[in-house]
DNA sequence: TGTGTTATAATCAAATCGATAATAAGAAAA
DNA sequence: TTTTCTTATTATCGATTTGATTATAACACA
């Protein structure tokens, strides 16, 4: 082991001495789409929603799960993430962004498989037809209390509901550990790693400008104040909503009319100068 | 293929079909902690630190880096970092939360490595015999501006500068992308590493608790202020910055006195109790 | 022409913030 | 013992920001 150099040390280096893992990548696809039934008088009933791709094969065959795959030698996690969406979801240029790394040893029955998981932003309804056959949009329905978190999904032929334990990580309360206590339809820790990006997308919806990733171009400041009250389920009052996104977004000389109501001026989202 | 169960599929699974690498944790630990040299009327001079350790074998010899170490097969990443931080720092009992997952292809000149990085806090001053003799605490003075990071460190043996240039990611301003510029002294990608903590920390401490690991248990408002500032790098006005921490500490019926002054009131981190 | 509906602005009291000033009390010096 | 210095801590107060309600605008439809 005296090497004289780096370039020495390194001809010789045994790449085996260590052990080895595969790692793959999951993806979580949030997207806030309206309702598939058009209501009379009831057009702008929106929803979180989520992608989920059936398993055709072993493990956890026809459980649903998050997009992902293997992340190859010559790619990084990045990389991966966006060629894992193009390929399996049908998905380009994409807004993505690391969330978490799970790492729990019996996370997959298979081998020990270590996952990095992204958080992906859509408008929804900019590609309705273009998803696969074996992908589904799932509306999710959240309840969350101190103890625990309840979210039910919901793609009109099936419907489920998974049930997570949230205890406080040690004394100081950076945020909660996830436990499953209960999923009987989701594939691997998935169910653990949706909770965690439904918790990240909560969070940098205000204090970044991470919503617009989900919006089309051009949106009034109803649709836009719905987005938020969708993901953080809670009414916001207009004129606070408005003085908060206020210098975030331009107005444009567009306007959305047919409502039945005043038509709406169509804003655009404005890169800030500072 | 066509196995007639989740059992058989896992009896013939062949677990050498993808590719595998080897994932690496390293740990980057903060603290502030009071200047060395006792001035005269000069004490309460606190420096916002990280712990480093020189490498002692290729590669990157004699350069220095964050304290970490291979990922066992039986040990999640939570666990590997907590072991390597027993190990190789003398740490135990540490915070330590999940900062990002580091997967560039070149990363490593040895092989392809991912890693995983942590940050931990710790209240340097309870600790300050026990490090061993490879590992030393650098002080950093922190400039940062919309284009670039300079991190210059000092042990008050060594001094050197790294200097970051952060890119705008994307249309949606969620952060930076950084990229190293200028290091002759840090190994691996750790300069990156620490940037990222840095600016994880800065933002945590707004929205967080997080600061309280790195206080010992009773502490003055001055002394935790001076934290803030520290690590924020910039001063805060004290009536400010109390109606802040209000609810977040309790006062104590300890006081400290000793400093040419008015004691002050020692107080102690509140659990919240909503 | 009137009614329903949502868009958008105006208004205003209450709460919070930023900043300065005032008072407290031990340590050190005179 | 008294004065001075220093930081701790509280008080104060105008400016700004919220929270919430109300008023006005403008199109669709009956």
């Amino acid at each position: 082991m005296p090497y004289k150099s780096e370039e020495e040390f390194l001809k010789h280096y045994d790449s085996s001495k260590f052990e080895k893992l595969s790692m793959t990548t999951d993806i979580i696809i949030f997207s806030v789409s309206n309702s598939l039934t058009t209501n009379y008088r009831k057009l702008n009933e929106k929803h979180f929603s989520v992608l989920l791709v059936k398993r055709q094969d072993y493990p956890f065959k026809d459980k649903w799960c998050l997009p992902g795959g293997f992340v190859k030698m010559d790619e990084t996690l990045d990389e991966a993430a966006t060629r894992i969406l193009a390929t399996e979801t049908n998905l380009h240029n994409i807004y993505i962004e690391q969330l978490y790394t799970f790492s729990d040893i019996n996370r997959d029955p298979r081998m020990r498989i270590v996952s990095t998981a992204y958080m992906s932003l859509i408008d929804k309804n900019m590609l309705n037809e273009k998803i696969p056959k074996n992908a589904s949009w799932f509306n999710m329905k959240i309840l969350e209390d101190d103890k625990t978190i309840n979210i039910t999904f919901d793609n009109e032929i099936e419907n489920f509901t998974v049930v997570i334990k949230k205890t406080l990580k040690e004394l100081t309360t950076d945020r909660y550990k996830y436990s499953v206590v209960k999923n009987d339809n989701l594939a691997f820790d998935h169910a653990l790693v949706i909770a965690s990006g439904i918790s990240r997308l909560k969070n940098k919806l205000e204090y970044t400008d991470i919503v617009f990733n989900m919006m089309p171009e051009y949106f009034t400041l109803g649709e836009l104040q719905q987005v938020y009250e969708i993901i953080l389920d809670k009414k916001l009052l207009d004129p606070a909503f408005r003085r908060i996104i206020a210098d975030k977004v331009e107005k444009t000389d567009k306007v959305k009319t047919g409502g039945g109501h005043r038509p709406s001026a169509l804003f655009r989202y404005k890169l800030n100068k500072k």
